[in-house]
RNA sequence: GCCCAGAUAGCUCAGUCGGUAGAGCAGCGGUUUCGUAAACCGCAGGUCGCAGGUUCAAGUCCUGUUCUGGGCUCCA
């Protein structure tokens, strides 16, 4: 969730802005009243309606959230004056601290002071209910438009965000000025739900995941196995036209690689518990066992690549050498982060690395990003995304640990990124602190139908790994150099690119992409021998294409094909087969088009080859 | 990992006060079926996530556990 900042806000924005933070106070009051001894965290507005953290003396359910609500209501009705008042520091740490009991608010009071050196503290009271808050306020809780809200869900959230602190119980809510516009949002979320790539996962037989074989761990079903390998073939075209060679690499690597990388001690925690060999040696009095060999699931590719690498001795003239493979990797994800295809333990990953001389980073990155536009234009996919250069944050407390400590370098190779993004056009985003710990990125980021935030497609400069694993190669003047690497994966990795795919399509992928391409149905079974003519003509030409032949009747199976998102049904009967024709109904329409077979059959041809969104 | 909530047939869900399990769709069988979004009849399908406990009796109550969802942290 993003928080609306005040500042920058338009007077409409503002006013929603003042509602949402008002009704946020309202909460609070509810909440009290409902749960006295509770005490309070942040309560902000964001992107749909506002939130609030609280340490509660009982456990609320989701059950409570109507009575809350029906509080809330109450409290609007009353018309309680939002009344602000400004208090000298000490004044106001006193009143937080010892009359309001409110220890959380103290520790921000305090940090407001004395970092950003506020002199006075601002509070707001509504009736009974004073808190500590930077407003704005509408006037009255009569102002407040009481069939506008909705409490949504409750959730946990740490105090500050940090997983030390004590976590609080977070209750979210929509807001908007009027019932209609709070309406319209709860309608456009049953429809998101309806397109989440876990439901359409399993309606449209994608992808399975099983207790048994483990959480985090999904099993490709043959149409989701489909949908990767023609994404594969997608990379493996462009890469090879823009100069990659493939590898392949083990999915294990000894324990050490990672510590000579850096990946380890930092990452340790994001990788699964190592594989040990063991040996018995006999002692006095008895046998001990050994650890003699430590194995780890690779998190990433880079280390293998870099090996390769290093393999021969390499000359500037082999540069950029740009190593590609659609990796798998293993990470320990945190079993509570798991979501369907979009968080997974064991991935797939379109991964390459590039080195290249300090000179060519400009163009490479330039490269991987125009590689970058191309693979989103032929997914049709435009404006649901947005880059952002993620950069470390020298600020960070814990930066010395998050990041490489080479702040020149830092500083030279965002100068890079930046100057590429503008040099191409792209606009972008920059961010702090979301950098990888070896270098700045551009990070392609959407927005699941649930709302959340997640990264598609990422293209990394790494000025570090090379030397810690000293990678060299000759240059011109006969020196031993480091190359600069470009760690990118402009597909990411299969899972949660194909759970991006199938919500941006709402499963009903172009006809490239779509596990089935074609399918053919006779108008009764007379002509089941002309549909499975037709079908095997398809398949001669690699196309996925199936009769079905069931004792449906014609209504039921169009049905079955238009909610099985097959982009492309053929209805033939006896028009058909006495010409050689077929009729064309595509997916989502109601509309039928009657057409020589070999014409259709070179149009499907053309659209598959090009990769078009829709048949010409 | 943590907070909250869930888990009943392949899917979506019902199951009252604790009294021994139900529907629709999908599947299977049969009948029917010649033109664009659900023909008709029948059959089968369940250790009610798992393990304990309370009880004469547990899908229902209690405890533990596994998994899922919404969040937080983390991240492709």
């Amino acid at each position: 969730m993003e928080d609306a900042s005040h500042n920058d806000l338009s007077a409409e924005e503002a006013e929603l802005y003042r509602i949402r933070h008002s009704l946020a106070h309202v909460l609070a009051q509810a909440v009290l009243e409902l749960r006295p001894g509770t005490t309070l965290g942040f309560g902000p507005p964001i992107a749909d309606g506002f939130y609030y953290d609280f340490v509660l003396s009982e456990p609320l359910t989701e059950a409570e959230l109507p009575e809350l609500e029906k509080k809330m209501k109450h409290i609007i009705k009353r018309g309680q004056k939002f009344e602000r008042e400004d208090l000298p520091a000490q004044e106001a740490f006193r009143l937080i601290g010892e009359d309001m009991q409110e220890p959380y608010k103290l520790e921000y009071a305090r940090e407001l002071v004395e970092k950003n050196g506020l002199e006075t503290l601002s509070f707001y009271k509504n009736g009974p209910f004073l808190d500590m808050c930077e407003g704005p306020h509408v006037d009255s809780t009569r102002q407040l438009p009481a069939g506008a809200f909705k409490l949504r869900s409750i959730a946990g959230a740490y105090w500050r965000g940090n997983s030390d602190n004590v976590q609080m119980t977070r209750i979210y809510a929509w807001a908007y000025k009027t019932p209609e516009e709070l309406q319209a949002r709860i309608k456009e979320h049953k429809l998101a739900l309806a397109n989440d790539h876990k439901k359409l996962g399993r309606d449209l037989d994608i992808f399975h995941i099983d207790d048994e074989i483990g959480k985090g761990l999904p099993l490709w079903l043959p149409n989701g196995t489909v949908i990767r390998d023609e994404l594969e073939k997608l990379a493996r075209e462009l890469e090879f036209k823009d100069g990659y060679e493939r590898v392949v690499t083990p999915q294990l690597a000894k324990v050490g690689l990672y510590y000579r990388t850096g990946h380890l001690p930092y990452y340790a925690n994001g990788m699964f518990p190592f594989l040990e060999l063991k040996e018995r040696h006999e002692v006095e009095g008895g046998e001990v066992e050994e650890v003699v060999e430590q194995y780890a699931l690779k998190p990433m590719n880079c280390p293998h690549h870099h090996k390769i690498f290093a393999a021969r001795p390499r000359s500037y003239r082999d540069l950029p050498l740009r190593l590609a493979e659609y990796g798998n990797c293993y990470r320990y994800e945190e079993s509570g982060a798991l979501s369907g295809l979009l968080r997974v333990r064991g991935m797939c990953m379109n991964d390459a690395h590039i080195y290249c001389t300090e000179e060519q980073i400009g163009d490479e990155f330039k490269k991987v990003m125009d590689l970058h536009r191309r693979v989103y234009e032929i997914l049709g996919l435009q404006d649901n995304y947005w880059m952002r250069l993620s950069t470390w944050d020298p600020d960070d407390p814990k930066g010395k640990d998050k990041y490489v400590d080479m702040p020149e370098a830092w500083e030279a190779s965002t100068r890079h990124i930046r100057a590429a993004m503008d040099e191409i056009g792209m606009p972008y985003r920059e961010v702090k602190g979301e950098g990888a710990f070896y270098g700045p990125k551009i990070d392609v980021q959407f927005r699941t139908v649930t709302g959340r935030e997640e990264t598609a497609s990422t293209n990394q400069l790494d000025f570090c790994v090379p030397a810690r694993l000293g990678l060299v190669y000759t240059n011109a003047n006969d020196e031993e150099v480091h190359p600069w690497v470009l760690h990118r994966a402009p597909l990411g990795t299969h899972e949660r690119f194909v759970a991006f795919l199938i919500e941006h399509y709402g499963g009903a992928f172009p006809t490239w992409l779509a596990p089935e391409q074609v399918r053919v149905m006779p108008v009764a079974a007379p002509f089941a021998g002309y549909a499975q003519k037709l079908v095997d003509e398809l398949r001669s030409d690699f196309v996925r294409a199936r009769p079905d032949l069931s004792a449906d009747t014609l209504n039921k199976r169009i049905r079955t094909a238009q909610t099985s998102k097959i982009p492309n049904t053929l209805v033939v009967g006896e028009r058909e087969e006495q010409d050689g024709s077929v009729t064309l109904r595509r997916y989502g329409s109601r509309e039928q088009e009657s057409m020589p077979f070999e014409e259709f059959r070179a149009r499907l041809r053309k659209a598959i080859a090009t990769r078009a969104m829709v048949l010409d």
